[in-house]
This record gives structure tokens, sequence and C-alpha cells, in this order.
DNA sequence: CTGAAAGCGCTTACAG
DNA sequence: CTGAAAGCGCTTACAG
């Protein structure tokens, strides 16, 4: 584009370029009138709009900060990312978005690139595999924040969904229902991912709560890919349960797949309720029990951690958890 | 974070700032071994990391891009977006991701501040309401490609299905499968969403095609929570259509809606077609027919052609309009 | 009420 | 093979 710069404003204007400048920075305390409208009159003619990496780089603010999701394909990722676009958009913020994809390696080329670029801070689905990194930039007063994923021993402020809580209401609600043989499936558990840890914990608990007892064969986690044989096998055993809770969206489609292949009638055959209020819940037949997470309300509050901290320059008091409640949506499927 | 810079790094090795800088742009050339040995060695033990800001303001590249969609909340901008990201990561670019929410307002002032942060160049799902200052964008050379939408009057590289073939195809099935009275539902059609008035059209083409007259009360269109009344209206007239097809997602999300709720039986009472490829196409009963729209393809082949416009500074023979390919994926719902 | 000067942290001819 | 100097386009004390 044109290359017109403060120093052509003033010249235009005939001031000088830090009274360019104040008048952008609307210190107009002891600015003349005239002055002020020469000025705006110059940068309508020359149509001037300044140089922000200039202005970055002498105040050290970008207005713009990272967010590191694994995959912005996930619903869930997206939703928060929109969340945190919209808190942003009204603070004068920009996001830059990027997906790790669990790659240890590739989140660690963001986080220097997002710094060297002076990012003014970061929210991340940490895979686990930088802890140390993330240690670094917090001893170095840099603003972080954590979503979905709690990393031990690294003191960042985290949002989180009580998954806890989500599995206990499930489990509730099918014992309510009348069920009493309840299986959970679940993705692979590698251990930074806490929601998925915590709500398998939360499916034990809840179980014990009920009184029912534990049965390991009810549980079956794996990659996704793996996850319909598994499935076959789990429904198939001698007792198999009547009643399943997928982990979230991506195993009850799978559950579904299997479902509809087998010919399944839910809940007849097999009842059902999944964590992540899909999109599709309400039309499938028949609708699907679900417990939501409130993601907008997660990005939210994670983009008002993050704006805060940069604000405030200060690491006090925000290095807790925050817990989000989970929501059930009672539809048919148990 | 700490404030180590060049300077620091040129003391502790005992060099100049100029020859720090040739080492990190890996101007080798002429650089003594053991310098260089020092250099990595200070480099090492200060933990330096270079300011990209400064570098960008001298060399008047951020290696970012700014991407303006609708809503990152559907599915093919999220598609569309994991597409650009993955190509620009290869290039070690990264992407400022902003919704306009179709408010061309919005839509300008992302405009306005994503040029301000210097940002090489813009990939946008235009509104239409500001031409003009693409316009003027375009004039100053400066890269913009355009996704889903074409403003006539602006000349930009612009990505886009061959709407009017996904339409056709549509069609066609319909007619394959024995229905004649062939309906569409569609979200309001202002003139700007240039796929939405290309599938209509193509809906029209191929009607004709196929020797069917046109009947104008086999084609709704109009806002997404009106839908319900309209799709009523249309399906309870005295020779109501036998099958229908969805212009997008949100539009066949609806019309499911309606036919679950007067339990219909799809394909038996109503077939079904739809322009996108929902995500529980194949796990709805019955699984559903749907046009896939090639995303990955176009978001990539859209930052392939913002890169190389923004690496060879020219405006060359690609102001063409590039169409991709619907793809059918035959299912049961007709 | 306004301007001259220094500085943010780099890069880049140019000189030697 | 390396360094001094100017400059990218702003902001910010400070002087007057």
């Amino acid at each position: 584009m044109k290359a017109i710069t403060m120093a052509d404003v003033a010249e235009q204007a005939g001031v000088s370029k830090s009274t360019v400048s104040q008048f952008l920075n609307e210190r107009f305390d002891y600015m003349g009138k005239e002055t002020k409208v020469k000025i705006e009159k110059a940068i309508e003619e020359l149509g001037y709009s300044p140089n922000i990496v200039a202005r970055s780089l002498k105040q050290k603010s970008t207005m713009t900060i990272g967010v590191i999701v694994a995959n912005i394909l996930h619903v869930f990722s997206t939703q928060v990312i929109r969340a945190i676009e919209d808190y942003c958009n009204e603070s004068n913020f920009h996001i830059i978005v990027c997906n790790a994809d669990d790659d240890p390696t590739k989140e660690k080329r963001y986080i220097d690139m997002l710094r060297a670029k002076q990012v003014d801070g970061i929210i991340a689905f940490p895979t686990g595999g930088n802890a140390e990194l993330y240690n670094k930039l917090i001893k170095a007063n840099y603003p972080v924040v954590f979503m979905d994923r709690i990393l031990t021993g690294v003191p960042v402020p985290t949002v989180m969904l009580d998954n806890n809580k989500a599995s206990l209401i499930a489990v509730s609600q099918l014992v309510k229902d009348g069920y009493q043989r309840i299986g959970m499936i679940a993705p692979p558990l590698s251990s930074c991912v806490t929601s998925r840890v915590e709500r398998i914990d939360g499916y034990k608990q809840a179980l014990q709560k009920h009184g029912i007892p534990f049965n390991p064969d009810y549980l079956v986690s794996g990659e996704i890919t793996d996850l319909e044989v598994k499935i076959h096998h789990m429904l198939t055993q001698a007792e198999p349960p009547e009643a399943i809770v997928a982990l979230n969206d991506r195993v009850l489609f799978e559950i579904l797949t299997y479902a509809k292949k087998q010919q399944l009638t839910i809940p007849k055959d097999l009842a059902l309720i999944g964590i992540d209020d899909v999109s599709y819940a309400s039309i499938y037949s028949p609708a699907l029990t679900t417990i939501a997470q409130p993601a907008f309300q997660m990005g939210e509050k994670a983009a008002e951690l993050l704006l805060s901290r940069i604000r405030n320059k200060s690491n006090e008091g925000i290095l807790d958890v925050y817990r989000f409640e989970p929501n059930l949506i009672k539809r048919e499927s148990c």
C-alpha cells in the first residue's frame, strides 16, 4: 500500500511528528483547536493510517494474543476460539490461531514464534510436553492461560469443565432411568489430557456413590480407529452393559456408527448419554441425551483472565483452576 | 519476558550487532568459523530470541496474514481455516482469525486494523459491503484473496465451489432416483453471497435440463428461524414436492428438525439431498446423501494464491475464479 | 501549547 | 571477514 507516514502528515499539516502522535493518541489536553483541525485534514487528505508495528516496537505491546488449540476442527475448540475472539475484539485485540495437533514439537515451535512476534499473551490447550518451557515463560512473568488441561507443576490460571461432575451427572441419570450395568467408552488416556482422566475418575466415583461395583470390562478406551472392535467386544460379552457414557463427541460418534451397523435400537438395546452436546443431538432418532460444556463461557473466561493479566502485569491471585458446570440436556436416548 | 537484545548478544560474543544479525539471517558467506561459534554460544547462554516486531518494521513484512470469515462456527469456514493454517505453518506464516458476522462495518474495522498491523495479505469471505475498500487495497497492490463469494468489479483471485454443478448433481441424482417434483430450500438471498445465488440458479437450470418446469412453490427461502413455517407451508400444499435439495448444512438441519417433529419417513415421505457433507450424515437414519465441498483443498488453494501473491509482489494472471468440484456422496436419503 | 531529540530492536548498504 | 552508521515509523520525556 502507500507509504504515508507520520512525517508526511506532519509536513502536510505544518506541525511536528510529536504533535501528530499526540493527536493520534488523543492526548488533546493542551492541543490548539486549529492544530487539531489541520492534522485531521492532513490525515484525511493523505489517507494516512498509522503503522502499528512501529508503535508496537516502541510500546512493547502488540495488542495480539496467541491461541494454541489441539485442533480447530474439534467443535469445542472452535467454540472456545469464537468466544475468545469476541472478547478480544471488544478490547481491540487480535488472535493468532495455531493448531498443535497434540504434538509437543509443533507446540514449542508455535510458542517460540509467538513469543518472537511479541504477542502479549497465550491461551493454550497444552500438550503436556512443554511444561518446562511454560514454566520459563511464567517465571519471566509472561501471561499464559490454560484451557481444558492442567499441567501439574505449572502454575497458570486454568479454565476447566467440572469433568468429575459431568460423569457423575451422566451416571446418576442412567441410574435414575433404571440402568445398573453402566459402561464408559473413552479415547486413549494419555495422562496429560486432564479432562479425560477426570471424566473416567468421575465415572468410577459415581458408580461407587450409587453402590455399583466398578467392572473393568465395562470401561473401554482406545484410539478412535480401534474403538469399533473394542466396542463390539464390550457389547458382546456375557453380560454386557445396558447403558453407556460416551466420554466425548468423537467417541459418541463411534458408538452411533456401531449401533447403526448392528441395528441396535436406542435406548432399548443400548442406552446412551454423551458428554459434549453434539450438533445433531436433537435431530437424531432418538434424540440424544447429552451433557453440554459451556464452551462460550469458558472461552470468554480464558480471554478475560488473560487480558486482565496482560493489563495488570501481575501474577497475583489468579493461579486458580476455574471450574465450569456441565449441563444435562435430557432427551430420548436413555 | 527478559529483555535480551541483539546488542546484548553482540557484547557477550565480542562482536558487533551487524555480525549477529548476519548470523541470524544465515548469511554465513564470509563469516569466520570462530565468530560463528562465539555468537552461537552467546545466544545459548543468554537465551536470546530475536524480536520479530523490530525486524518486521525494517523489512516491511510481518509473516502473518489475516483471515476474515463470516463465522468460524460454520463448519466450512473452520475447515477452510484449518487448511490455510496448515499451509501457512509450512511457510512460517501465522494467521489472525476474524469473524465479520456478515456485518460490513465489522469487516471494515478488521480490514483497517489488519492493514495497520501490517499483515502481509488478507483472505476474506467478503460481506459485499466493502467493495470500494477492497478496490483501494488492490489498487495499492495489496494481496487479497476471496473465498466463497465473488464481488463484481473487485478483481481479486477467488476460490469457489462449482455451485452450479453442485445443484445440477443434486437434481440429477433425484431425477435418477425417480423423483419429478423436486424442491429447494434456501437461506435468505442477499445478492452478495454468491454461493447461494449460484446454487439456486443451478437448481433452476438443472430442472430445465431434465425437462421439468420450474415451480415457484417448490422454492422456499428465508431466515433460518422462519424456515420451519415455510417448510410446513411448502410440504402441505396440494401437490407438494417429493424430494428436496437443501442448499446448505443449516437448511438441512431445519428440514430434519421438521421431519422429525412431523414424523416424516425419509426418503418415503420426503427424499432429501443436502449440499455440504454434514458430520452426522453417515450415522443418521437413514444415512444422508450429500454433496461435499472440498473445503480443505479450497482453503489450501486460497493460501497458496495469497502467499504466491505476497512473494511475487505482482498481480499478474491470477485474477481468476478457481472452481472446485463438488463430490456426491450417495447414501440412503434419496 | 508545540517541537527537537533520543530510542524501541532490528537490517542493510557501505567502508575497510 | 567485520563494524559504524543510518534508518524502519512510531512514542515519550523534556524543554521552552
